[in-house]
RNA sequence: GCCCCCGUAGCCCAACGGCAGAGGCAGAGGUCUUAAAAACCUUGCAGUGUGGGUUCGAGUCCCACCGGGGGCACCA
C-alpha cells in the first residue's frame, strides 16, 4: 500500500542537529511513533474521559455497538471508532458530561470452536483477544470511559441476564414450545429465523435445516405493533433505511379471517349421521374476494393437514409430507419452481355461498405464518393460480380490472375493478369498500372478522452450545418447569474445556453431569438443569442499561441512573445489526418499560450507520488476498492518519474503498497543521483581537461551521473546512500578516481543539508547542465571535435571464430596493437589457438579483 | 416481483431552489538541490446518468427511463 513519494511515519528526533534549528523546526516532521508513546501515559494519568455524573453539565450518552472478541482490532472497527469519537469528543470539548463507554459483546460461538481447537477453556480465548483489544483502542486514542467496562460473559453480567429471562418469564414472554426449527448441521445448533438469510447460517454459511425441538422463545410477536407504531419517534434520526428494513421484517398486513367448515367424509352414503364438520380458519388479505375461492390449501407441514385429511388421501399425503421434509430452505427459495400438493379428500364450504371447494395439502402454504391455510383465489392471485392450473381446478373471476382472463392469460389480476360474481358486492369499484362490506357481513354472520397479521416470528433464544448465557431453569419430575430462584443466580457455566465441548446436537452442558443433576428449588427432589444456553443477541439487548449502573450488585441497573442517562443520544454501528440486534434491544426496552424500569420506549434517540470498509470495490477477504491489516497501516501512518482518513474518506455511512484513499496524504495534511504550531511566534494568552481580522474571519467561520457539521454529521467536510483553515493559516504567515500576529495564534489553537475531534496525537503536541498544558482534549470549544461572522461586504451576483451578467460588492445588509437599484444601473446589464423589457426582477438580497427579461 | 437509497472532474467527494467546486487523491508546471526525495508554490479539463416537467432560476423539486447498491420475497 504505502507509495514510494509517502513520508515516512517517524523521523529521527537526532536528525535536528543545533545548526539549523530554526530551519528544522520549520519544516520537520513530528515523530508520530514517539507521539503516540508520550501521550497515552499522560491521558491515563488524567483520565479526561471519565463521567463526572454530578449534575454539573448536561449530558451526553455516546454509544457504540460494543465488540465481538474475534482477534484483534481491524478496520472495520477502526471505522466505527474513528467517526464515533469525532462526536463524542466534539461533546467533551462543548462542555457536556459525556458518557462514553466500552465492554465486550464476549460470549458467543467463534470463540467456542476456537476453544475446541486448541483444547482449551473458551474463556481463555476470549478475555486474551480483549486485553489485545483493549489494548488496541488505548493506542487508537478512543475518549473511553473504561471504569464501566463490562464483559458479557462475566458472571456478574450474565447473572443480570438471568435475572431479566426470570422477569420476562414471568410476564409470560418467555416460553417453550415444541416445533419445527432452523438447524445449522454445522455449528450444531438451533438459529433465530434472523440469523438464517437464503436459506444458509448467518455465521457459517451452512446450509441450514429443519428439526422438531422443545425450544425457548421470547414472545417478541406480542409487540409487533408497538414495535412499529413508536418508530415514529425515531423517524429522521434513524435512516431510513434502517426503519424501512424493520417494518419490512415485522411485516404487517391487514386482512381478515374466515372459517370454512371443512367436511370431513364428503360423498359418503348410507348413514344418518351428519359429516362430522371441523372449522379451519383462514387468514386474506383479500376477504372481498371470497366469492372467487375455489379450493382451499392447508400447509403440508402442518398438523392440521393431517387432521382433517381423509382416510383413503393419507397414504398419499404421508408420500407427499416424506417429499417437502426432504427438501431445504434453498429448494423453496427458488423461483419459479412447480407448484407440488396433494388433495386431501375432503371440502370446505364456503361461509358467503355455501359452495363446497377442494381441500389441498401444499407447501406453498407456510405453517407458521397466518393461520397455516388459506382460500386459494386463482383469478386474483398468482400463486394460487399456478396452483389452480398445475391441478386443473377451476378459476373464476370476481373482479373485472378490464385486463385478460387470468384463465387465459396465467396471469393473476391484482388491481381494483368491478365486482362480479360477488353476490352483494357486484358493482363496487374499489377495494376498500369491497373489503369493508364482506368483514362486515362475516362479522355479522360470526363466520370472520378483520385482522391484523405479521410476518414477525417469536425470537427462538435457545442455543445448544457452551458458551453462552445459562438458562436459569430446573426441570424436576414432580414440579415441571422450575426457575431458579433470584438468591441462587448466577447460574455459572461448569468449567468444561476441549473436546468435552464438541457439538452433539445437545448442549455440551448436559453432558456435564454434575452441573445438570441437581436440587429441585421447589420440592427439594432431583432435578436437571436447563442445559441450553441463551442466544447471545441477548446479552447485547440490555447492555447500554448496564453502562449506567456498572458493578451494581442487587440489579441489572439503576432505573435512576438510567433514567439521568438514556435513551442514549447517539448509537454507532454496522447496518448489519439493521435488525437483530436493534429489533431485540427495543423489544426488551418496552418489556423493561412496561415493567417500570425505564421511562422510555425506545433506548437510541439517535442512530448512525457506518458504511463499510472495502479495497477495490470489494469487501476485504483472505480468498480475494485484498485485506487490509489495520496494525501494518497504523505502523506505516500512524493512528492519527488513519482515522483522519476514515473519517475524511466521506460521508459516514458511505462504503469507503481502501483504494480511493490515501493514509499518506493525511499525514502530510497532519504535518502540515502541526508545523503551524511552530511557527506561531506570540505568547500564549495573547489577545487576539488586535489580530489580522481576514484571518480571524475564517478562523471564527470555520469553528462555527465545524460545530454545525458534526452536530449534522458531515464529519467529512469538517475535515475539509479544518484543511482549509490551515492553508490560510500557512498563507497568512508566509506572506500575509505574519507568525507574530495574534490572529495566528488564535487560528492555530483553533486548529489543534477542531483536530482533537480526529487526529488526538497531533493536536496533542501542537497544543504542547503553543505553549499550554494538556490535555487538548479538554481545552474546550473556542468561542465563536458572532460579529467576525458577518461579512463586510459580499458579492451579489447580477442575473439577466438566469445567466451571471454582472458582480456587484454590496453590504451584506442592502436593502432589496437599495440592491434593484443598484443591478439595474451597471453597465453591463444595461447592455444586455438593451432593446428587451424588463417583465419582473427578482431580488434575493444581498446575494442575487435576477431580471427578467424576454 | 415488491420496497428503499444513490448517479457531480480521471478518482474520492462539496455545493440553504440562486455564480457548478469547498477539501483531498492522481496529473502537469515551477522553487529549492550537483541530482533526487521531502517541503513549498502554481495549475481545473465536467455542466451534474438520459428524456420530459414545475420555476424568473433545477445538481437540488416532480414524472419516466437507464445504470449501481441494498432490503424483503410462495408471508396469502
Amino acid at each position: 500500500m504505502p507509495r514510494r513519494s509517502d513520508p515516512p511515519a517517524t523521523k529521527r528526533r537526532d536528525r535536528e542537529t543545533a545548526g539549523d534549528m530554526d530551519e528544522q523546526r520549520e519544516r520537520a516532521a513530528y515523530d508520530v511513533v514517539a507521539a503516540q508513546e508520550k501521550w497515552r501515559p499522560v491521558w491515563e494519568k488524567l483520565n479526561p474521559f471519565q463521567a463526572a455524573d454530578d449534575g454539573s453539565k448536561e449530558r451526553r450518552y455516546a454509544l457504540t455497538m460494543f465488540p465481538y472478541p474475534s482477534g484483534d482490532l481491524h478496520m472495520g472497527h477502526a471505522e466505527v471508532m474513528a467517526l464515533h469519537d469525532v462526536v463524542a469528543r466534539y461533546w467533551w470539548q462543548r462542555g457536556y458530561d459525556v458518557m462514553n463507554p466500552i465492554g465486550w459483546d464476549s460470549f458467543g460461538l467463534p470463540a467456542e470452536n476456537a476453544a475446541i481447537k486448541r483444547d482449551e477453556h473458551p474463556a481463555t480465548y476470549t478475555y486474551a483477544n480483549i486485553e489485545t483489544q483493549a489494548e488496541s483502542f488505548r493506542r487508537y486514542g478512543i475518549s473511553f470511559d473504561w471504569s464501566r467496562r463490562l464483559h458479557t460473559s462475566d458472571p456478574e453480567y450474565y447473572q443480570w441476564t438471568q435475572w431479566l429471562f426470570l422477569r420476562f418469564r414471568e410476564r409470560g414472554l418467555a416460553y417453550r414450545k415444541h416445533s419445527p426449527v432452523n438447524w445449522c448441521p454445522n455449528d450444531q445448533t438451533v438459529l433465530a429465523n434472523e440469523q438464517v438469510v437464503q436459506g444458509m447460517c448467518e455465521r457459517c454459511g451452512a446450509e441450514v435445516t429443519k428439526r422438531e425441538l422443545s425450544q425457548w422463545y421470547f414472545k417478541v410477536t406480542d409487540y409487533a405493533q408497538r414495535l412499529l407504531d413508536d418508530m415514529e419517534q425515531l423517524e429522521g434520526r434513524w435512516p431510513e433505511r434502517v426503519l424501512a428494513m424493520q417494518r419490512n421484517w415485522i411485516g404487517r398486513s391487514e386482512g381478515a379471517h374466515v372459517d370454512f367448515d371443512v367436511k370431513l367424509h364428503p360423498g359418503t352414503d348410507g348413514t344418518t349421521e351428519p359429516d362430522p364438520v371441523r372449522t379451519v380458519r383462514v387468514f386474506t388479505t383479500r376477504p372481498d374476494t371470497l366469492y372467487g375461492a375455489t379450493f382451499m390449501v392447508v400447509a403440508a407441514d402442518a398438523k392440521l393437514a393431517s387432521e382433517v385429511c381423509a382416510p383413503d388421501r393419507r397414504e398419499a399425503l404421508e408420500a407427499y409430507l416424506e417429499e417437502v421434509r426432504k427438501e431445504t430452505d434453498i429448494d423453496r427459495l427458488s423461483t419459479e419452481r412447480p407448484k407440488t400438493g396433494v388433495d386431501l379428500g375432503v371440502v370446505a364450504v364456503n361461509p358467503v355461498n355455501g359452495e363446497e371447494l377442494p381441500v389441498w395439502a401444499a407447501d406453498y402454504v407456510l405453517a407458521d405464518y397466518g393461520t397455516g391455510a388459506i382460500m386459494a383465489v386463482p383469478a386474483h392471485d398468482q400463486r394460487d393460480l399456478d396452483f389452480a392450473r398445475a391441478f386443473g381446478l377451476p378459476v373464476r373471476r370476481v373482479i373485472d380490472t378490464g385486463e385478460d382472463n387470468p384463465e387465459e392469460s396465467g396471469v393473476a389480476t391484482t388491481g381494483d375493478g368491478v365486482y362480479v360474481n360477488s353476490g352483494d358486492l357486484d358493482g363496487l369499484t374499489d377495494k376498500e369498500s369491497g373489503i369493508g362490506r364482506i368483514i362486515e357481513r362475516l362479522e355479522t354472520d360470526g363466520r370472520g372478522k378483520g385482522t391484523v397479521n405479521f410476518r414477525l416470528r417469536d425470537w427462538l433464544l435457545s442455543r445448544q452450545r457452551f458458551w453462552g448465557c445459562p438458562i436459569p431453569v430446573v426441570h424436576c419430575d414432580s414440579c415441571g418447569e422450575v426457575a431458579v430462584p433470584d438468591d441462587q443466580l448466577p447460574v455459572e457455566l461448569p468449567d468444561l474445556r476441549g473436546v468435552d465441548l464438541k457439538p452433539k446436537g445437545v448442549s455440551p452442558l448436559a453432558a456435564a453431569e454434575e452441573w445438570v443433576n441437581t436440587e429441585c428449588p421447589q420440592c427439594g427432589g432431583p432435578a436437571k438443569r436447563d442445559s441450553d444456553t441463551m442466544d447471545t443477541f441477548v446479552d447485547s439487548s440490555w447492555y447500554f442499561l448496564r453502562y449506567c449502573s456498572p458493578g451494581l450488585t442487587d440489579g441489572p441497573f439503576d432505573p435512576e441512573d438510567v433514567r439521568r442517562w438514556m435513551p442514549a443520544h447517539i448509537y454507532v454501528g454496522g447496518v448489519e445489526h439493521a435488525i437483530l440486534h436493534l429489533l431485540y434491544s427495543r423489544f426488551f426496552t418496552k418489556v423493561l418499560h412496561d415493567m417500570g424500569m425505564v421511562d422510555f420506549v425506545e433506548p437510541f434517540s439517535t442512530l448512525m450507520n457506518q458504511g463499510q470498509v472495502i479495497n477495490r470495490g470489494k469487501a476485504m477477504s483472505k480468498s480475494l488476498g485484498n485485506g487490509v491489516n489495520l496494525g501494518e497501516v497504523i505502523d506505516e501512518y500512524g493512528v492519527d492518519a488513519v482515522r483522519l482518513t476514515l473519517v475524511f474518506a466521506g460521508p459516514p455511512e458511505d462504503d469507503i474503498d481502501w483504494a480511493d484513499v490515501s493514509p499518506g496524504g493525511s499525514l502530510k495534511f497532519l504535518q502540515r497543521a502541526w508545523r503551524l504550531s511552530g511557527d506561531v511566534a506570540s505568547a500564549p494568552g495573547v489577545d487576539p483581537t488586535a489580530g489580522d481580522e481576514a484571518l480571524r474571519r475564517v478562523t471564527h467561520r470555520t469553528v462555527h461551521e465545524a460545530a454545525e457539521l458534526v452536530e449534522s454529521r458531515r464529519f467529512n467536510v469538517m475535515v475539509a473546512r479544518i484543511m482549509e483553515l490551515v492553508n490560510t493559516t500557512r498563507k497568512a504567515i508566509d506572506s500575509g500578516c505574519g507568525p507574530e500576529d495574534p490572529a495566528v495564534r488564535e487560528a492555530v489553537e483553533a486548529v489543534a481543539i477542531l483536530l482533537s475531534l480526529v487526529a488526538p496525537y497531533t493536536a496533542e503536541e501542537m497544543w504542547e508547542r503553543l505553549g499550554h498544558q494538556p490535555t487538548v482534549a479538554r481545552a474546550g470549544w473556542p468561542q465563536v465571535d458572532e460579529s467576525l461572522l458577518v461579512e463586510d461586504t459580499v458579492t451579489a451576483v447580477v442575473q439577466v435571464q438566469g445567466k451571471v451578467r454582472a458582480r456587484l460588492e454590496v453590504p451584506p445588509s442592502i436593502s432589496a430596493a437599495d440592491l434593484e437599484q443598484q443591478a439595474l444601473a451597471d453597465p453591463a446589464v444595461v447592455r444586455f437589457l438593451e432593446g428587451k423589457t424588463v417583465r419582473k426582477v427578482i431580488v434575493r438580497e444581498p446575494n442575487l438579483v435576477n431580471v427578467v427579461a424576454p
